[in-house]
DNA sequence: CCTTGACACGAAATCGTTTTCGGTGTACTG
DNA sequence: CAGTACACCGAAAACGATTTCGTGTCAAGG
């Protein structure tokens, strides 16, 4: 079958202890049997066994990436993640393993810990978000939230600064002359929402803008509640002159509704996004919005989880990445 | 530490072997201390050490996906393609391990076939294919070519019909009216490339429309490289009044070089893409494509490669699926 | 009463490593 | 020369499960 450590030890009659001391960098073994010992490991093309390894040194080597997604427009913002998260991981000898299951989630998360399988957790995107993560807690897993801020202080989460892009955005839009800025909610993911209406509503106080719930329109998954939400702004007796999306797709949805209601964008009214999702370059208009550094969050949250993991009584990191406004014509040249 | 097999042979009394015969669902324990053994399993909230089972049984749950890719705008591409593969692993039992490195792949790869890391792999993406499969043959580890036809008959691929949605889309440019379609071919994804220029080839024979190299643009992964495409291509004397582009994006940017230039589509030159990217509804014009069933092939791949993982002598399974032409308004309704 | 077989169970080997602990032999010190 | 120090190596015990094989019991059959 495979080749062992043993094959090599009976190659030369060296012990195995010795052949796996010579492998591991001990310092007990001379050169010269190290140097027997790594040539013939090379010429038999010796590589250990995984499980083997796994099972005696406590560890697998591999975290786990949770992120139980219905299959929809995320795809490219996650792959952005994930792929940020694997260049990291991989680096530092580590391989992400998937899971998607939405079925059982919790009985999986369990099964997960108590099983050993992974070395820690990359909770990406999950229904019952609380419940998973108190359970991965107690089962003392190491785990990082990623793309989602908890309120919690012990939990390490990475995150965009979501408010601080919604106040930079709102404010772009005051400075385009709006005075009456719509906003689509997405209650779907709460914190989120809730930082991005933060600095919806920051930016319209420091303008002494009143701030007028009408204009609020929270949009569900379901891709017909966001036309619809355009057409509710828009009907209003004083309608928005602008209009801030919680999320990319949802404003280029917003803009197809408007261009289908006979509006031009941004002369009748403005649209702008969030996120920084390929597509908005290439709408017509082009689509303002807030750029999250995707690959930079897998990237951060994986060495924040590597810190977890080495150490276990390590304090929790909570990391804030900047945004970055980016106008376009969605919501510039109205005049 | 952790609850182990033998925590549950102590507090009950019971040896070891019996404790792991009846979660195996082995015959010869009786019904009754069966019974004791599962409930207290589930008092004590066990799971089986995944490296432990891993190393006794030989195999490790898991399926390796290797995916080298560079950072690009294949990220919708490829995560409705992992998202199926994963649903189906998942419910086999399997999971899914990233291997996106780019260095020394080769190095890589037999680490990974000779450590025994997972029972088999899913290549989606790859610098040197060939070298990497037929090194992944040589370490008798079952795999699957993903989204990628492979001339070898032994060798299992999963891959959609390139040259039947050329076909059909060509044809539809032609029932469209024209007779001089441009072609951007991205010789990168050789086989891929080979088929789809089959099919559009084929398409021109059938309506007896002369084959002309001059209407061939060939593109490369440089984003600047799809814009000088259109130029070359309309500043011919004899200009295309159609362009077929390889893939979504290329399409997509062509069509913004021919804005650029004060074209109009589909009157002055129609444009049409390929892959069934979610970008090409929302532009303006929405984009003609071909969808690929990404997620289908996901599946699909997968479910080949167990059979090859749970029988190795297995015959390989080369799989093309069916794609969808979409004609959109970037082809249609010119005059 | 003896044999046979089915049924339940346990001892122990095994998977391929790592790591501890002790045992050599040699060299060095006083 | 005794004693100590060191460098090098190997035996063996882990890690936590699975699986083979053997054993004891008990009922049925002759």
């Amino acid at each position: 079958m495979s080749v062992t450590i043993k094959d090599i030890s009976k190659r030369l009659g060296i012990s195995v202890s010795t052949v796996s001391k010579a492998l591991n960098d001990y310092p007990d073994v001379s050169e010269d049997t190290r140097k027997r010992l790594l040539d013939m490991a090379r010429e038999l093309d010796y590589h250990p066994n995984l499980s083997a390894q796994n099972l005696r040194r406590r560890r697998t080597s591999k975290i786990g990436l949770l992120i139980t997604y219905p299959v929809s427009f995320i795809g490219e913002y996650l792959s952005q993640i994930v792929n940020g998260a694997a260049q990291v991981a991989e680096i530092e000898g580590y391989n992400i393993v998937l899971y998607t299951t939405i079925a059982n989630q919790l009985d999986q998360i369990t099964r997960i810990c108590r099983s050993r399988e992974v070395d820690g957790l990359l909770v990406l995107w999950a229904r019952q978000l609380e419940d998973t993560l108190t359970l991965i807690e107690r089962e003392a897993m190491p785990f990082v939230a990623v793309a989602r801020r908890v309120a919690d202080h012990r939990i390490s989460y990475v995150v965009c600064d979501n408010q601080q892009g919604a106040l930079q955005l709102t404010r772009h839009l005051i400075e385009q002359g709006h005075q009456r800025i719509g906003f689509m909610p997405y209650p779907e993911l709460r914190e989120t929402n809730l930082d991005r209406m933060a600095g919806y509503r920051l930016a319209l106080e420091e303008a002494g803008i009143p701030y007028d719930e009408t204009l609020l329109l929270p949009v569900t998954p379901e891709a017909e509640s966001r036309r619809k939400a355009l057409h509710t702004l828009m009907d209003l007796p004083d309608p928005p002159t602008a209009i801030f999306a919680f999320h990319d797709y949802i404003a280029i949805e917003a803009m197809q509704a408007a261009l289908d209601r006979g509006l031009r964008v941004p002369q009748d009214v403005a649209i702008a996004g969030f996120d920084g999702m390929h597509s908005t370059m290439i709408t017509t208009p082009p689509l303002t919005t807030v750029k999250q550094p995707t690959q930079e969050i897998g990237r951060r949250a994986v060495e924040v989880l590597l810190n977890q993991i080495s150490d276990i009584d390590q304090p929790p990191e909570q990391i804030t990445l900047p945004v970055e406004l980016i106008t376009r014509q969605s919501t510039i040249g109205a005049n």
